[in-house]
DNA sequence: TGCAAGATTCTACAACATTAGAACAATAAG
DNA sequence: CTTATTGTTCTAATGTTGTAGAATCTTGCA
């Protein structure tokens, strides 16, 4: 990975509404590698989170909690995406999302 | 630390030029806490970073490698403190910068 | 098939970030 | 004392980001 690519992971989370995003995900969902797509909702500290009670309806759990409009939420999630930190998919109205532990682990070498 | 206040340190970072900036500080002066400033300076691998052959005068050699104008290095540089990432002091024509490496280690932490 | 709900895309705009240059202040060197 | 060097501050131009709303697409259900 290239100074670039650290720049981009940082600036994914340089917005607070963002990083807020990330680590509702983050603190959910990251699920020990090998983990099922699917098995990732794991609620680990519900008091802390608002994502709650459910493994699926990610996007319309955080809308509900965000005040932000959908599409910019949307937006946020691309973001996430676009720098490698998350990966989301739908299945009909599941919609699923893993961070990327990998990625995160890179943030944590390149910092030593 | 808040929420807020790890959106400002990647914010901080989300520039490449700036992260390349804080890279060449952390990567040549991150020394052991309690290192008395001015003694930061310890190049770790010459080959990867142009800051070399001096412990001070930090800003002029990286104003030398980084072709950008001394008022947005400058700039870059009050980002990066503001941030909380480094601490700079002048005495005289002599710069030194240090790394808050509290502030690395909590990122490395929110991140676990 | 038609409607409702969930998510994306497009558009537009205000706010903010990046950058250089000029003017300046402080220090060092001649 | 004068001149060159170092870094800061101010100003202004240009570029990028965050955001909502409307239109659209996708899926589930009656």
């Amino acid at each position: 990975m290239k100074l670039k690519d650290y720049s981009k992971i940082f600036k994914a989370l340089s917005n607070e509404q963002r990083l807020k995003i990330f680590m509702m995900i983050y603190k959910n969902c990251c699920a020990p590698k090998g983990t099922v797509v699917g098995a990732e909702f794991r609620i680990k500290d519900e008091s802390t989170c608002c994502v709650k009670g459910s493994l699926d309806k990610a996007f319309t759990k955080i809308c509900d909690c965000m005040n932000l409009s959908r599409s910019t939420i949307s937006h946020h999630f691309k973001e996430l995406q676009s720098a490698g930190l998350i990966t989301c998919e739908r299945e009909g109205q599941t919609y699923r999302c893993k961070v990327n532990e990998d990625v995160v682990d890179s943030i944590k070498d390149f910092l030593k």
